[in-house]
DNA sequence: TGTTGTTGTTTCATTATTTGAACCACTGGT
DNA sequence: ACCAGTGGTTCAAATAATGAAACAACAACA
């Protein structure tokens, strides 16, 4: 592993849990030398990609990382094509609902509406789902090519719950089911208690881009609500790609 | 420069150009070997920082970025830092009080609030403003470098109003006036019937971060009210620099 | 007050990574 | 068929990253 990506990984690291870091605590989560990471942390923070509080000397994400990101987000509007379907989704089920793009093996989550209820389930915006263990993640892998599952179910997978599956047969039967289905279900695999559907919606040449979600508590998840959120995040993903300029007629590249 | 800034570098290069960047281009551009560049870039897209597009194999912006500067908008805490200020600033003044925090070539609304009066200045939180037409943006430059100021006005300069200038020889001559005065002024620069002052913030290692400013319809804004609101802002900049870890001893290398 | 256990920071010889000239493969234009 | 332009690859040499150890600053505690 180079250089720069262990640096990016002390941004990953940083994304994981909201407090500020220590340097101590930072390296040894890496598992990277005191000295290594700290040079590391200069040259991150000379850029503005990380910043430091000059009282407790604590690490924190930068706000380059901002700016950058509001400049993709100009070039790359996804967010403004999805988040109407998300508030819509959002206000007609009184459950969260959330949109997700895919990168690097992971689905971020780019716009998220929460529940007005008071149980209810929260996200942070910007948050890195796994794909084999969340209701997005299998929507977006039965989206995509052979290929692509292939190498995905093929690296170690991690286990969340105590309902994750992490057994490449079980998964390869989720995303069939889903598939067939129109939509994903996911029951508590990525966290205890929470209830997902999600379908994926594709660009303009045919590709997965992400996906859109509607969680809830467990309790409230009945089969007739599972079933009608189910064809509404399948609908909401129709006229998402739709939006984004993808014809049916494509039907995919995906074989 | 380490290695790692120097990848970096690469983001920054593919942030001020909204177009694809191919390899030779990007490396003649940074100034790198094209190996040292594709090495580079082949980190930084195993890491979502960069995505490359598969048909014409031209870089861009990737979607970590969007996911990580999400995150950092979440958890900043200079809104939590600016606000009371803002607040403080709002209740002796009774006109509207915000504070901006620079990125991406405009400064962005983090903080705002309102004037109890029944005629006053309104204004969205996250809303984009430009540099060379407000209070705030002057503010912001008379505290930034002289190269800073060139690249920005050497740009285009979108005219809001009729008051707003364009022209660089009085957009120096604003600046340099802000420089001596400790605030800036905009009479109806950006919105007609808003007067404004501002002045600029620092980070603790001497870059200006942002802006804090007041607003009121011009009919309000008699030069005594305007001298005295200056020296609120101009003091409240002074104190939230101090308590994000700015030493006057810096001097900041505007020079 | 001194002791102990934390921090963050600096040093420097060792080591491994980065570097870049040259090269290859491919594409589009003339 | 050629050239000029891409992106991508190789490998010895040069340089930058590494990490053990020592240090300094601080807080908690006896």
């Amino acid at each position: 592993m180079g250089t720069v990506s262990k640096a990016l990984e002390l941004l990953n690291i940083m994304a994981n849990s909201p407090a500020p870091w220590g340097l101590t605590a930072l390296a040894s989560k890496a598992q990277y030398d005191k000295t290594t990471t700290r040079r590391m942390l200069l040259e991150l923070l000379a850029n503005g990609f990380v910043e430091q509080d000059t009282e407790s000397r604590s690490y924190s994400l930068g706000p380059a990382l901002q700016s950058l990101g509001k400049l993709r987000e100009s070039r790359f509007p996804l967010v403004k094509t999805v988040q109407p379907f998300v508030r819509a989704l959002a206000k007609k089920t009184e459950e969260m609902v959330h949109a997700t793009e895919y990168g690097n093996g992971f689905l971020y989550s780019i716009s998220v509406e929460e529940s007005t209820k008071a149980n209810r389930i929260s996200l942070e915006l910007g948050q890195k789902l796994p794909l084999h263990a969340t209701a997005s993640g299998i929507a977006f892998l039965a989206a995509s090519t052979e290929a692509f599952i292939e190498a995905v179910l093929k690296k170690p997978l991690a286990s969340f719950t105590f309902q994750t599956s992490t057994d490449k047969k079980n998964l390869m039967k989720s995303i069939a089911e889903t598939s067939a289905r129109g939509y994903s279900i996911s029951n508590q695999t990525f966290d205890e208690g929470v209830h997902s559907v999600a379908a994926a919606y594709f660009s303009a040449r045919g590709k997965p881009l992400g996906t859109i979600a509607i969680a809830m508590p467990t309790f409230r998840a009945t089969p007739k609500i599972i079933a009608a959120n189910g064809k509404l995040v399948s609908r909401a993903a129709i006229e998402i790609s739709s939006s984004l300029g993808f014809k049916k007629s494509h039907l995919r590249s995906v074989s």
